[in-house]
DNA sequence: GGGACCTTACTGACCTGTCAGTAAGTTGTC
DNA sequence: GACAACTTACTGACAGGTCAGTAAGGTCCC
């Protein structure tokens, strides 16, 4: 599942910023927009620090200045993936209910306009769980907080309706995170062949009608 | 989505076999099944030919010897995988209607026995989309194929009830497949919160019921 | 049945390339 | 002049692949 924004602390600027800061900063955002550029294009570990610093225009040792390691910076991407998101859907808090899963499909159909992004979200992901990999924490806690705030919306539409059991909130708030970021790897691989938006609209639509026995209107 | 058994092409033995033949089909064996464990653990990219041929117990150039490089042992490991998926779950051919629907889930319950071989199915197939991956067109063609005999059987067991829009047929197809896929990623990150099994019987359940409006048995 | 001859299954040394990371020097801003 | 933001130059590790050589198996001829 690509991108529902989550707050990020990035720590506002208090007084005055000196060129020089103000120098890095912007360094570093071109450092990980380039990053996310090469690490959805190659994967993290196909991917060098060389191809990321000639994007940016500098050495890989200028990358390693800026971000102490490779495993750093690749924390520092997904960090800054979720507060792209954020500022590109326009939203400053997720919505609650059924306009939760309007927003999902909402973000399908803007991710479908931006495979670079779809493809480092979901390579990533599926590369976190090898023995040892960088990102498996970053991954495990944020799979794990989508469940929560799925199951919380899922209860929320539920709840005018027939209430499921517990465990079936569980694992259907799963199977829609699941079939967003499966869907995603097959579009990846034929675009042609895969409407993004359409299919995760089904699909969400699937899973809320049965869960509210067909009680709730249809999102898209 | 791990596992729907395809016939591999393996030319049986005809006449006599030399003690040499028969080891040289031992080792390769050996070598493939080395090499879905290094690459379920460590992803293609890291996992190495020398970790392969530790495990198998010869060097490297052993390897190269068998299968001509390391792309082309990726290939026939998942040549190999599908095979050894048919053999498993003891079918020759795969079942039609909603019995393919049942059969997916008891492939998913499998699956939740064995985490290595759905992890090497997951990572690869997720890396399979970085430029020029050696797998790419493999994974293209698999999922293609998938499509097919999953609209094949939605189609069969509509036919009975509402016959649904074709698109809609081809979009639920790409759904349970995708919904398989991503409920792995997120039991191999944490087996303990995902009830592999449980939460893709439900996802399927859904669909098929939205697809025929709920005028269709539940598989488990 | 014994030996010549070929093939297969390797090993071990080596080559080339690439990688992340480090250390020391340079430049420009504050 | 102090410090940030670099570059240049390098190291050490490790990768896949090549190649010559070796040991053993199998085949065929006498």
């Amino acid at each position: 599942m690509t991108d529902v924004g989550e707050s990020v602390s990035n720590p506002p600027p208090i007084g005055k910023v000196s060129m020089r800061q103000r120098r890095s900063v912007q360094r570093r955002l071109d450092i990980l927009r380039a990053a996310m550029g090469i690490f959805g294009r190659r994967g993290y570990q196909r991917g060098s620090l060389i191809e990321i610093a000639e994007v940016v225009g500098i050495t890989h040792a200028g990358i390693l200045h800026h971000f102490g390691s490779k495993d750093e910076l690749l924390i520092e991407v997904l960090r800054y993936r979720d507060q792209a998101d954020f500022e590109e859907l326009d939203v400053d808090h997720l919505p609650e209910g059924l306009d939760l899963f309007a927003h999902l499909v909402r973000t399908a159909r803007l991710n479908a306009t931006r495979p670079g992004i779809v493809q480092s979200y979901a390579v990533l992901s599926a590369e976190s769980v090898t023995d040892d990999h960088p990102a498996q924490e970053w991954f495990r806690a944020r799979f794990a907080g989508l469940r929560v705030i799925l199951a919380d919306a899922l209860r929320d539409v539920c709840a005018e309706h027939v209430v499921p059991a517990e465990e079936d909130i569980g694992a259907a708030a799963s199977v829609i995170i699941g079939l967003m970021d499966g869907l995603q790897i097959q579009w990846l691989l034929d675009q042609e062949a895969v409407d993004l938006a359409y299919t995760t609209a089904l699909g969400i639509n699937a899973v809320l009608a049965s869960l509210t026995g067909g009680a709730v209107a249809k999102v898209e």
